[in-house]
DNA sequence: TAGGAATATTCAAGTCAAGGAATATTATTT
DNA sequence: AAATAATATTCCTTGACTTGAATATTCCTA
């Protein structure tokens, strides 16, 4: 099944710290349910929970091994998020101060 | 004075929805309070209060102007942002399929 | 200086999501 | 089959966040 990139859904979903934090830990690889649990002291439970959020998005995913559940990043999610960046490029790259403009727009309606 | 990119913050600050849209429309340029309150339909309190938070992770700059206030955004967190999805560029460019990865398991096993 | 316009703030609900604890489920091993 | 390990799920409580409504503040203008 295909995912479609909910912008919103995604960034509550990266929001919430613990959830962030476990998305840092998988970019350096695949783990566990447990792994995870132990390397951010978090129980169980919530661990599940959280990455059961994560799957939901379309953050993670899950291959199952045994009886172990690994879970990794999707890579998806995270280039069209970037897309998403590039789109503000403007605002960072665009030299002059668009204020101004604004500014003058606004006299322009004042004088009516 | 200087912001710090506090990832978290901006995320939780993005993921509500109505703050997101703000920053949506203040792609497109300044606007004033009342100005995003109209086109979002939303009543001006909130829309202050939401920009307050905004401004308060760095997402948004205010400039005062006789009665007014115009807030616009500020480049600086979303380059930022941007740079750290670029730290996730591997997982989307290294192909980490199940495949590769018990390919070069058996690579492994067959070097010993 | 009084009135009005634009924006900010306060306070009191109502909502939602996270955590804890207990339990269920699934797979493995003996 | 029983015991165990790994993970998922349920229920409940609590805290945080959003909204609405009313009010305060600031600045301009007649």
């Amino acid at each position: 099944m295909g995912y479609i990139l909910d912008m919103k859904e995604t960034l509550q979903a990266l929001a919430e710290p613990n959830r962030f934090h476990i998305v840092e830990l998988l970019r350096n690889g695949p783990l566990t349910v447990g792994e995870i649990a132990d390397q951010l002291n978090l129980r169980q439970p919530q661990v599940s929970k959280h990455l059961k959020v994560l799957s939901e998005v379309g953050l993670v995913q899950v291959q199952p091994e045994a009886n172990r559940r690994i879970y990794k990043l999707r890579p998806q999610p995270f280039q069209e998020f970037h897309n998403w960046l590039d789109s503000f490029r403007q605002i960072w790259e665009e030299r002059f101060d668009s204020l101004d403009a604004y500014l003058q727009e606004l006299q322009k309606k004042e004088k009516k």
